[in-house]
DNA sequence: TATGAATGAGATTTCATTCAT
DNA sequence: GATGAATGAAATCTCATTCAT
């Protein structure tokens, strides 16, 4: 119970081999073993400091979770301009996410298998989700995207974040294992977020298929995004 | 190689039963004998038809591929508003994504594990982000959204039809395991993906902090989405 | 589920390798590895049979009881002098006790740690005790043995023919491992169980100490016995 | 070697830890942990005192057998009646066994895996087993129970004490577990112990099957104690 | 003397895969 | 084609024991 400097290192070294190698192969597919290797420590010293492999998760999800809340409190002057406020916030979504990309695996992983760490998963995302739907509330309260679903378009907006994030830092981006530019991506995801919040009935466009654009090409048909 | 009837009604209820317990706990955890049972067949005979799951979910994938490129043509006249066009794409996009929720499920687990697999998932996104990119290039062309990034904000707009489609209909809903208002669901995200693209710089608001409100609860701070 | 001669012949030798090593080390200290060392069988095909040691130790104690139901019965003539009838009954009990070495250690030492295996230790146990009862019923009806009580003493009385047994056939008798005259032991502890119950308040005798003996060695003390 | 007050201190601490788990678990699944957690002390600081779980089991086992010398001696008059000195007799072994359960259990179950502890036990046990057959020697030398083995009767009789203690301190009684009453406990194998010694020819009864009782219901068999 | 930490050795258990029928 | 049976390989976990402090 008692514990020695000695040995908390030696537990965050668990931790942080643990890290090395989610990020490698995943949760589900990471042994005690490899932990273990990856930390310089013996298999057998994994059980003096965690029972199993998601006791260390349930650690690395807490510590997620006090390093987070950090990063949440933006001060902002009344009267700024929103736009960069919510690119700030992407930015510090961004930064958090890829500081804690293993334990987000991890839990995301887990989750599909275990009914508690199911719950978790929701109750890190909601944390997030709930933030964006208070400022979709503000926005209609202002009278802008009027008759949207508060909670659905939150959703589905933080489902972009996280799998953006997790595309962009786990898989090397969408088409390649070339590296992200981080500026960029935060700026995309910040426009979203913008642009699906703030329009109004009458500054929408109301654009028609074909017209714009005189190419013939396309006329016919909409490819639906296949997956 | 020749497949009587026999067999391939075999081959059939195989991957029937790996669908059905990819669903259930995923492709990472789920064991040859599993499929077995659920398809009412010996494990042994499992391998009279595929060399390994990961066989078995390549041909999951191929399928997919078919059944997808099926859904992928929408009729459409010129001078259609193209709001509901999109509104159709996405739920073309929904209704394939839970036809084939355990072979994405599958690829997508595999993917963090196993290189050729990586590729495939790409190449199955990339699919999806190209047609969401082609329609932003001729929405940029038609002089909406100047100097976003198309490729990014494709891959962001994919990421969330993606996930949200997951969260969704593998975990039951962000929150719960209510079952979700696909209507609704689907058209949240069209709202998005619409208001994302199709606004100009006049047409677009530019709100400031704290002044629509009067309510003065969240003055001086925005909370990032956490997670 | 469906077992075929050769399973069967795999399950018997389970069963037999796990009764030898038993009778060798007890079964606390049997491995899994060592059953099927001694059957001739990999460790994993162990569990194609049974769930663990107990489970095994649960097929032997149900093979063992359905055996020692036949030698239960003893066609007796009225009138016949009984105690011909008790040593017969020792004899069976010893035969069954030699037959099932192994099975009964092994419960007995279960029973020590798991409360499923020390009730059914007792289950097995009251059985015996039941049917001495019951003779000691009818021979205090007879006007013998007045004033015991008959439960403890045929608990007491199956205490000796249990571990009687277990020392003479598992341990190699009392004193070393010399074998035991078997013939000698089933008269010993059937002389034993006749005297205990077949005397009367005038039949016995009234010895008092030191006076039959005339040797002084003993006089003055009486070693208990030291366990 | 030279051992501190403290150091006694402690290794008492693990002698009664190590007894209390024994009497929880029986020996051979108790872990050096265990009696460590037991004791309040560290599993290291036990190597301080002792080299293993035996050699612990000896040093209780020679307690055991320093503590009982002392109350092997009774004092008897020459002419007291023989029946009540049985009796005391019986009570000094229930006891010392109830005193010493622990180290009981430890060295019986060690007895059988280890050949050392085999031979301890054996010496417990004749030391005990002797003075019953001194009585039983005097008894045969005053006419009493004629042609029995005296080491035989004495090694059953032994048993049915060892084992009927057990059975009643460890086990909780054969039956259930509600508590004995010790004095009728003792009192039993008293009888049983007497009787089975002081008789003659012509003082035993010969009784025959069947005809004492009028009861039919068991006339024609006798069921044998099964185990 | 005491103990937190570390670990080799080994036991249990699972599972993909092969093979004989 | 189908499947009961068998097993090597590997993962999880326990525990006696050692060692540095």
């Amino acid at each position: 119970m008692a514990m020695t400097k000695r040995g908390e290192r030696t537990r965050e070294s668990f931790r942080d081999g643990a890290r090395q190698v989610i990020a490698q192969k995943g949760f589900l597919r990471m042994t005690i073993s490899e932990i273990a290797a990856a930390a310089g420590r013996s298999p057998a010293s994994f059980y003096n400091y965690y029972d199993s492999k998601e006791d260390l998760l349930e650690e690395l999800a807490d510590e997620f979770r006090a390093d987070t809340l950090k990063r949440q409190q933006i001060a902002v002057e009344p009267g700024t301009p929103l736009y960069p406020v919510m690119r700030a916030a992407a930015a510090a979504y961004w930064e958090s996410y890829k500081t804690h990309l293993a334990e987000l695996v991890g839990v995301f992983q887990v989750a599909m298998v275990d009914d508690r760490f199911a719950q978790r998963w929701r109750d890190i995302r909601v944390a997030g989700i709930e933030t964006i739907k208070a400022g979709i509330d503000r926005a209609q309260a202002a009278g802008y995207c009027p008759a949207i679903d508060p909670w659905l378009t939150a959703g589905a907006l933080g489902s972009m974040f996280e799998h953006f994030c997790y595309v962009s830092l786990a898989q090397g981006g969408a088409f390649s294992h070339r590296s992200v530019d981080e500026r960029a991506a935060i700026e995309t995801i910040a426009s979203i977020w913008f642009h699906a919040v703030y329009w109004t009935e009458e500054s929408a466009p109301n654009p028609t298929f074909g017209k714009a654009s005189e190419s013939t090409e396309h006329r016919g048909e909409l490819a639906t995004p296949s997956t």
